[in-house]
DNA sequence: GCCGTTTTCGGCCCGACTGTTTTCAGTCG
């Protein structure tokens, strides 16, 4: 029995990267101490289990990578207490204002410690106050210019940061890339960064291009209609910012580099410096134009050349993240990525209203049209009925219609599906006597109480898991890109529930949930749970959001046969079953 | 502060752009 996580793996990694911007600020530090500061935080970050819960199952943290016998002492008094000795002392030696200045463009350590001393700036406030009395620009170092973008930016910063969600980003990305390619002379034009790793959400969009006359590209990009703002333009690279707040970043390299600039781009930053270090110690050199040896490049038109180059297969984009595929790819281990057109079916489409079977016909001919075998129109129940959902009678009408429904189809099934709440005590709001006989499949989710404490959260999940009838936990963080935190839970012991109990977990592809995230389901994976990537659709049109489930199942690792729904409906109805308990499991060769 | 099939010291990814310089430091990705 482990102890509950006392504090998350992202509230160790924050308290890390604060530890490394104070001693930033405060300069004459160390500049690789930073860094390795940073680097464990990233790899806390992107762990995938609770470091908590690895200390108090007795594991050492200095076998992970980048962190040492001193990291390692520093981590587990964070995972204990919320902080450490350093970094309190470093909270109190610092002015609590000056590290936000980090967080201004344009503005690094230094110009920050020269502000402090020059003229004592502590805070945003003190900046923006000294930079309207024209005092910044007297400094060594500043100049009109670089005091008006200050100012500028100051008030900007006062406003909330700007992430956008992924599908938001890809139109613009998509509008984009064509109005490139439009330009004479281009020859490829691509996105890279974080869009092409599909995280969930975009701070700014990279663009790449190989092209005969590079410059007439870069300067396409900063008459696009929707630029608000140029931050940068030379004859190869130019940052825009457009209306929405989107930074766009373009960058123009020869034909001969394209795969080498495409990697660079992609990142992300930690797969790039590992690839680096790989090159360096083969007494290699790997920039963004290629691989070089002796200055003469060996690699680059393609991405494949310059991985193949350094002994390893090509990586999908939603893997460089260092987390460990540069072994695999090394070893040959590197996983057959699930992807859309590996889904037969959808496991939670989520009508709005109650649907008349005129909905769910549309429903189905959209799921047909996306060669999908099965949809499962999974109702809430709520006993009492009304807006909230379905009582009894109105469930036995629906369970009606689809079976008529069914009648008429060749090779596509609606599947007769459930949405009940897990109430705040982990019970299943529903009926002890609610007859199930003719419900293929249950699935939870949590609809309030989001901010129990972790211990009550996670035994809430547990107890809900206990359920015999219950065989999908849905969107189990219950997080809101950009506006909820995921509730605090030990995900790691309810994840391993649902495997004793032979349940699965939902990945929600809605773009503002992406619940479970990438983290979540590499963990669901190493565990042994099936991840069901659902759209919680309301209308035909919702289907397509898969896409964006598929991209976070992609960057946790997910398989084909990770992913529940890729099974074909036979075997889908055997587990299901299983799961909730109805008939024997399915004979493990299956 | 971390790391090592060229190990226990001496390294640590690499280049473009900007502004303020008069040859480059600082910042960014």
């Amino acid at each position: 029995m482990s102890a509950p996580a006392a504090f998350s793996n992202a509230q160790v990694a924050g308290a890390l990267d604060e530890i490394a911007d104070l001693l930033e600020v405060q300069g004459g530090g160390n500049g690789l101490r930073i860094r390795a500061c940073r680097n464990a935080a990233r790899t806390v970050d992107g762990l995938g289990r609770s470091v908590a819960e690895m200390i108090a199952a007795g594991g050492k943290l200095d076998d992970l990578p980048g962190i040492g016998a001193d990291l390692a002492g520093k981590i587990a008094e964070i995972a204990a207490t919320g902080t450490c000795a350093q970094l309190e002392a470093l909270r109190h030696e610092t002015p609590p204002g000056l590290a936000e200045l980090l967080r201004l463009p344009g503005l690094g350590p230094r110009r920050i410690q020269r502000l402090h001393e020059a003229l004592h700036i502590e805070s945003l406030q003190d900046l923006q106050a000294a930079a309207q009395q024209g005092q910044l620009q007297r400094l060594h170092g500043f100049g009109a210019e670089t005091q008006q973008r200050l100012l500028e930016a100051t008030r900007l910063r006062l406003q909330p940061q700007r992430r956008l969600p992924l599908p938001q980003v890809a139109e613009t990305v998509a509008l984009l890339l064509a109005q490139l390619k439009a330009v004479p002379g281009v020859h490829e034009a691509v996105a890279a960064g974080s869009f092409r790793r599909r995280r969930d959400t975009v701070g700014d969009v990279d663009l790449l291009v190989t092209a005969s006359a590079p410059a007439l590209a870069v300067h396409a990009l900063t008459q696009h209609s929707g630029v608000t703002r140029v931050l940068a333009h030379g004859t190869t690279k130019a940052g825009v910012l457009l209306a929405d707040g989107l930074q766009v970043d373009l960058r123009a390299v020869p034909p001969a580099s394209f795969g080498a600039a495409w990697l660079y781009f992609t990142g992300s930053r930690a797969h790039n410096i590992a690839l680096r270090r790989l090159a360096q110690e083969a007494g290699l050199k790997l920039n963004e134009y290629g691989l070089y040896r002796d200055g003469r490049r060996i690699a680059g038109h393609t991405e494949q050349s310059v991985y193949r180059a350094l002994g390893l297969a090509w990586i999908e984009p939603e893997l460089r993240e260092d987390r460990g595929e540069l072994d695999a790819a090394r070893a040959g281990t590197l996983p057959r990525l699930v992807e859309l057109a590996d889904l037969r079916g959808d496991l939670r489409v989520h009508p709005a209203s109650v649907l008349g079977s005129v909905g769910l016909r549309a429903l189905a001919q959209e799921a047909m049209a996306r060669r999908l075998d099965y949809l499962a129109i999974t109702a809430r129940f709520h006993a009492g009925g009304g807006a909230q959902g379905l009582d009894a009678a109105g469930l036995a009408r629906q369970l009606r219609a689809i079976e008529q429904l069914n009648e008429g189809f060749e090779g596509f099934t609606l599947l007769k599906g459930l949405e009940v709440e897990i109430l705040e005590d982990g019970r299943l709001d529903l009926p002890a006597d609610l007859d199930l006989a003719g419900i293929d499949l249950v699935t939870g989710v949590v609809l309030r109480a989001f901010d129990l404490p972790a211990p009550k959260q996670t035994e809430r999940l547990l107890r809900a898991l206990d359920d015999p009838r219950l065989a999908i936990l849905g969107h189990p963080t219950n997080r809101l890109l950009l506006q909820r935190e995921a509730s605090a839970f030990d995900l790691e012991r309810v994840l391993r529930q649902a495997k004793a109990r032979g349940c699965f977990v939902e990945a929600d592809a809605l773009p503002q949930r992406l619940d479970l995230d990438d983290v979540g389901c590499r963990m669901a994976r190493e565990i042994g749970v099936p991840v069901s990537i659902a759209s919680e659709a309301q209308e035909p049109a919702g289907l397509a959001d898969l896409l964006w489930g598929v991209g976070q199942a992609r960057r946790g690792w997910l398989e084909p046969a990770d992913v529940l729904n890729t099974r074909p409906l036979s075997q889908l109805r055997r587990l299901l079953a299983a799961a909730q308990g109805r008939a024997a499991p399915e004979p493990a060769a299956a």
